[in-house]
DNA sequence: GATGAATGAGATTTCATTCAT
DNA sequence: GATGAATGAAATCTCATTCAT
């Protein structure tokens, strides 16, 4: 039986932005994630980013070592913003694996329209990131797969799902749900929590649940 | 029942290239397309393009009239291939929905495997496209998500698909069946032809298939 | 009679420079004076301005937006300096036409002699000029012109000047006093002072003075 | 007493292409002349010049040896046809100072109304042009310049005219007429042979003819 | 700590000219 | 003889970053 609150995890926007003490660290963040996800990160300047957060370049490298270590700071906060809300949503759900699937699909679907720009930038620039950074977030990346993994593989156990191919699967999954990041308008005519649902059925379906 | 032979559609990697008369802009495009798909399009210099396909910069100015234009030349190409293929694909397979998808599926994934670097350029450097070439790419990507649009709402008046959401199924399946070309490894464990026949058959299920 | 000392307005050569805060823009502007005098706008390159000022073209963008700004802004500068000059001219002279004519035939030539450079650029160079510092320099050439239009057509009025053509007079006599910046050498034989003397005598001959 | 017709000489515009033989060489220097007018020499690429006259690059470099050739060309054609005219016109007038200057005056304003491209050129091109070329051609601008010293001179001896400063007179006079194809406009208000005669009649006074 | 100037490398693009064919 | 490709230098301008003050 369906969960009755599906209640997708809200994430505020600003999370990523919220502990940093310095105000001007976080406006410079939040003018980067605006320009990088229109531009990407090499068509990116140090003094758009600046602008666009009302400062000059050089304030910016009184916060950041370069503009290099703010992607990666970009990226690495990104994505432990939508680890945690997948784990949280997780561990909110019961023990049915559809209703996990449910909450993690609710949870990951969530923060890329939450956070499109963040998700945006984590997604499309990884290859913009020097190996250091990119170690670190590929493996971020790996976490956040390896829930997909585990909650379908267990549905499977318990006979709940049935798909083929598990492992493809759950890729075919986060992949479908990632893209929402890439197409959604929050004026355009389908509202978020519809989304959500609509994405989480989509994905029950896709690896045969019942 | 299932068809036996799905065989999805071989495209030849240098599908976009080989058609040019002049050798000297094949392989600049090659180059582009290389090294382009590795670093992105404002990450890519001129000279880097040149450099790879083993000539000047000034020559490559020669053949194209900007950065930008082979930019555009990239993705229209690409397009025109994927395009082509899932045409080609569908209008061999028999009427049965199911064969349909199956057969744009493999059309669509066997082109982002085949054509991965172009695959890859054309769905990230979108926002690099200056506006009228952007009109012309993203119109081009409605005519193919329109190629699954109309096979899954034409399954589902034939009852042989059921989704709750067919347009949102669409979708989904593309995008996760586009997302193989910024992971897929040739050299990895999974064959292309196997990954083809797994996703035919997890987007059946997502399209609630019996 | 002729008014005793006709005293050109000394202007010295570094006007166009002197009130710059910013001593390194003032030396790219010298610099750019110099070097465009010799070779025109386009014969002139931004490395070739940088290096006679002993800097580097990256300087000179972070003082000027572009080559183009510059030209405007030397133009622009030079017109006001002969503006000033001619109006000041024309203001402390008395009430005679013939003394105002040769007030203001002794300060145009005399700022075309002293600004000798930035006045062979304006003169040279209004088709380097785009649409809207063109418009700005020639409205204030016009504003020039109209000075002596209104001095020779006061003499006429006042029938100390007697020429058929009152206006073309005017421009007949400007040209000829802006064509000294192209072909006079102060070591040449012919001293400043002097040559404005006589273009003054000849001026007032060509609007038939007495 | 006035001379009955000052007719100024009729100068065809096409005088300076009229005599090449190819006619290849001819479109390109009129192609040339047109498109230098308006930029000068170096913003001018040969390729605005090719296109200008509807072929390549590499056909002008089969009629001319290099881009300063052309150049040379233009200017010493535009020299010739203005020396030819004006002497023609000093010949053709009688023996009186006046007519001979009113004769020179026309001449002179009238192949810079009707070559107004070609003088443009040779007055402000002679910038770019390489040491040998500019020899040449400051040597026939001077041959052009001792016409009218000699007939404002010889004005003075037989007490014709009357100025304080004969050569500078001379220079007052052409620098003002040569000024005519910098702001001479066809359709504009004045008419060319209106112009002429108003130029002809100040340049008398400014010699102080009676 | 914040700011404007500086920097040298490198971006895209165009140049005049030459060379095979 | 005419044409398209090629060329290497140089054009304007921007880059990420550093340094005095």
């Amino acid at each position: 039986m369906r969960a009755e609150t599906p209640t997708p995890v809200p994430v505020r926007p600003s999370v990523l932005v919220r502990d940093s003490d310095e105000p001007t660290a976080a406006a410079l963040i939040a003018a980067a994630v605006e320009v990088m996800a229109r531009n990407g990160y090499h068509g990116t300047s140090v003094r758009d980013i600046a602008s666009a957060a009302g400062t000059s370049a050089a304030v910016l490298y009184h916060h950041f070592e370069s503009k290099q270590r703010l992607l990666v700071t970009i990226c690495d906060r990104g994505l432990d913003v939508l680890i945690h809300a997948t784990e949280e949503a997780h561990d909110l759900a019961g023990p049915d694996p559809a209703d996990r699937l449910r909450a993690i699909v609710g949870a990951h679907v969530g923060v890329h329209l939450d956070s499109q720009r963040e998700s945006l930038i984590g997604n499309s620039e990884i290859r913009a990131l020097e190996p250091a950074g990119r170690a670190l977030i590929v493996a971020k990346r790996d976490v956040q797969q390896r829930i997909f993994d585990r909650v379908i593989r267990d549905g499977m156990r318990r006979l709940v799902f049935a798909t083929g191919h598990p492992e493809d699967a759950a890729r075919f999954v986060t992949a479908a749900c990632t893209s929402v990041a890439s197409w959604y308008h929050p004026d355009g005519p389908l509202g978020r929590n519809e989304l959500i649902e609509r994405y989480q059925a989509i994905a029950l379906d896709a690896v045969g649940h019942r």
